[in-house]
DNA sequence: CGTTGAATTGGAACCGGTTCCTAAAATGTT
DNA sequence: AACATTTTAGGAACCGGTTCCAATTCAACG
C-alpha cells in the first residue's frame, strides 16, 4: 500500500541498495541519479524514518514531559526546547502528563520505548520512584524546575529570587508581611523560593512573617486569601506565583479592598498578562526562553556523551510593577 | 548495548519467537513464562516500538500541528487531544511551527516520514500548496479551527458566536459600534466572526459600525485602539479575541478612560484570566475541550477508515461579564 | 499402549531501511 | 591494445521485532 525503497527500485531498475546510496549522498552516476530522482517525484516517496532509525540505533528523538501545556511558563520553556531542537534535527516528543505524577513514570518508559535519545522531564517533584525508573531506563534525562541529587538538573535561582523580592519588600517599608507559599513537597518553589524570601525579609529585621499554603489554581488562592484575611491584616503579601497573587487580588477586590492602597502584593514568574492588569503586578521574571535553549543544548549533549555540569542554574530579572506601595516617608 | 529480544530470548533458554508470544499473550505455558518473566525482570527490558511498528504497518502517533504552544485556546485544545488519544493508546506527537506558514507544509512531510496514523492540523490559515501536501502524503488529516473544501474539518460556530454578540450589543443599546477584527486571510475569525456580528448588529438596524483590523497579539492591538480612538468615538468596541480586548482596555486606561463607563468592551475566546481582570470581560467562550476530543475521536477513526462527516461545528457560550454598559434607560 | 488432537515451541521469512563486500563497468596509463 | 585504478552497481546480511508454519510435546481417550 504504501511506498517502500524497494518499489522505488524497480520501478528505475536498480538495486535498492543503489536507492539508498542516492539518498544518502553516495556514490551514483547522473544516470541512474536521474532515474531514479524521477521516480521518487512521481512516486511522492518519503523514507519511512523508524526504519532508518532502527539500523541506527538514533532515532534523533527527544523527548520532553512536562505537567501540563496551558501553563505560561511550561509552554515557554517548552517553545524554547522545540525550537533548539528543531535548529539541530532532533524531533521533540512532547508528553503533558495533566499533573498525574505517576505519568511521569509512565512516560519514562513510554518514552524508553519509543528509544528516543534523551529525555527532558518538567518536574514539579522527584519521588524515590521517580529515580528509581530514571536509573533503570538506559537513557539520558535532564531535569528541568527541580534539583535532584546525582542528576542532571537545570533550576532557576529560586532562593536568590526570593531573596531579592524579600529585600525589595522591606526596602519599601513592610514589617507585617503575609506569605502565600505551596507545598514544600516542590523543593524549588516550596522551600527554596521561600527560603530566599525569609532570608530576604529577615536580614532587615522584619519579624511579623506569617506563612501560608495554597495550591497553585487561582480559585484555590483566593480562599486562602480569604481565610488569611479574617485573621491577619498584613501590609504586605507576597505570593509564590503569579498565579496565586491573581488569586489574592480576585478576593482583595472582593472584599472591597485595593492594590496597592489596601495591600502591597507581588508575584514569581512573569507572565506577560500581568502587564495587563491594573495595576501591574511586581514580580520576578525567570528567563524561560534561556533556561528552554539550555535544556535542549544539554540534553543534546547528553545524548552525545559529553560531560555537562550536574546543576545548571538560569536566571531571573526583577519586574517592578504597580502593585506594592512604599510605606516611606 | 541496549538489551533486545534476542537477549532475553538467549538468556532464558528459549526462541524469540516464544518470547514475543508471551510479550503479547499468546500461547506460553507456566513454566516458560516464569522463566522469561524472570530474566525481563532482571535486564529492565523494554521493547522497541520503532521495530514493531515496523512490522505493524501502524504506529499508534498521532501527530499535531500547532502554530503556537503559549496561547490558551491552542493549549487548552492540545490538552484535550492528548488526554483523549492517550486514553485510547495512542501518542501524542506535537509539533508546534512558532506561526511560520512554511513549517506547517515542512511538519506535514515530516510527520509523514515518521509514518505517523493521522494528522491533526490546527490552523490559522490554509493555502494551496496546504491542500496539495495534504494529498500527497497518504495520511488522513483533520482540520481544525478552519474550514477547507473537500477536507475533514472541525470548526468553532464563529458565524452564530459573532451574531450572538452583534445582538447583545445592539439589545444593550448601542449604536455607535467599533469592531477591531483580524485579517480576512484567516477565514474563521476574519471573515465568519467579523460577518455573524455585522449581520447581529445589522439586523436591529445599527449603522454606525466601524471596523479596524489589528495582528492577534495585544500590542498592536493597543496600537490600533489608539489610532481608532483618535477618529472615532464609539459607545461599545467588539474585538475579534480576548487578547485584542486586553489590549483595548490597555489603551484605554491609559487615556484615563474606563470601562465600561466610557466604552463597552468585548472579547471572543473565553481565557480564565478574564475573570481575574476587573471589570471582567463579556465574551464568548468556545468549547475548547470538547474540540480537542473530538478531534481526537475524528481523527482516530479517519485513521481506521471509517467515513466522518466533512464539517465538525463545535459549540460555544456566552458569558456575560462587567464590561458592557447598558444605555437603555 | 497406541492414537488423536490440542497446546507449546522453534525456525524462517518478513517489515523497510542501511551498509559491507564483491563484481562489473568505466576510465586512465603506458 | 593490455593492464591498473577508480567508479558504480548489486547481493546479502543486519537492525529488533512479529507471524506463519511445521515440529515436538503432552494429556486424554479408546
Amino acid at each position: 500500500m504504501n511506498i517502500t525503497i524497494k518499489d522505488i527500485a524497480e520501478l528505475a531498475g536498480v538495486a535498492k541498495s543503489t536507492v539508498s546510496r542516492y539518498l544518502n549522498g553516495g556514490n551514483v552516476s547522473e544516470k541512474t541519479k536521474e532515474k531514479i530522482r524521477k521516480v521518487i517525484a512521481e512516486t511522492n516517496y518519503e523514507p519511512n524514518s523508524f526504519a532508518q532509525s532502527l539500523k541506527a540505533k538514533k532515532t534523533n528523538f527527544i523527548g520532553v514531559i512536562a505537567p501540563t501545556l496551558d501553563s505560561y511558563v511550561t509552554s515557554t520553556v517548552l517553545m524554547a526546547i522545540d525550537e533548539e531542537l528543531r535548529k539541530r534535527d532532533y524531533t521533540t516528543l512532547i508528553i503533558s502528563t495533566s499533573k498525574h505524577v505517576e505519568r511521569e513514570i509512565e512516560s519514562l518508559i513510554s518514552l524508553s520505548r519509543q528509544k528516543v535519545d534523551g529525555i527532558i522531564l518538567i518536574a514539579t517533584g522527584v519521588t524515590e520512584k521517580h529515580i528509581e525508573t530514571i536509573n533503570s531506563i538506559q537513557i539520558p534525562v535532564l531535569i528541568v524546575a527541580q534539583e535532584v541529587d546525582q542528576c542532571n538538573c537545570i533550576i532557576n535561582d529560586d532562593y536568590q529570587a526570593g531573596y531579592k523580592m524579600g529585600q525589595y519588600i522591606v526596602g519599601k517599608g513592610h514589617l507585617s508581611v503575609a506569605y502565600i507559599g505551596v507545598t514544600e513537597s516542590d523543593i524549588a518553589v516550596g522551600q527554596r523560593r521561600k527560603q530566599g524570601i525569609l532570608d530576604g525579609l529577615a536580614e532587615a529585621g522584619v519579624s511579623d512573617i506569617k506563612t501560608y499554603i495554597s495550591e497553585f489554581d487561582l480559585h484555590d488562592a483566593a480562599k486562602v486569601t480569604n481565610d488569611m484575611l479574617e485573621n491577619f491584616t498584613p501590609t504586605a503579601i507576597i505570593c509564590a506565583t503569579d498565579t496565586i497573587a491573581f488569586g489574592a487580588m480576585k478576593t482583595i477586590s472582593k472584599l472591597g479592598k485595593k492594590v496597592p492602597d489596601d495591600f502591597s502584593l507581588t508575584g514569581f514568574g512573569g507572565y506577560n498578562i500581568s502587564e495587563v492588569i491594573h495595576p501591574a503586578l511586581t514580580t520576578i521574571r525567570f528567563k524561560n526562553e534561556a533556561t528552554g535553549v539550555m535544556a535542549a543544548e544539554t540534553i543534546i549533549k547528553m545524548t552525545e556523551g559529553y560531560g555537562v555540569p550536574e546543576l545548571q542554574v538560569s536566571g531571573f530579572e526583577f519586574v517592578e510593577g504597580e502593585s506594592v506601595k512604599s510605606l516611606k516617608s
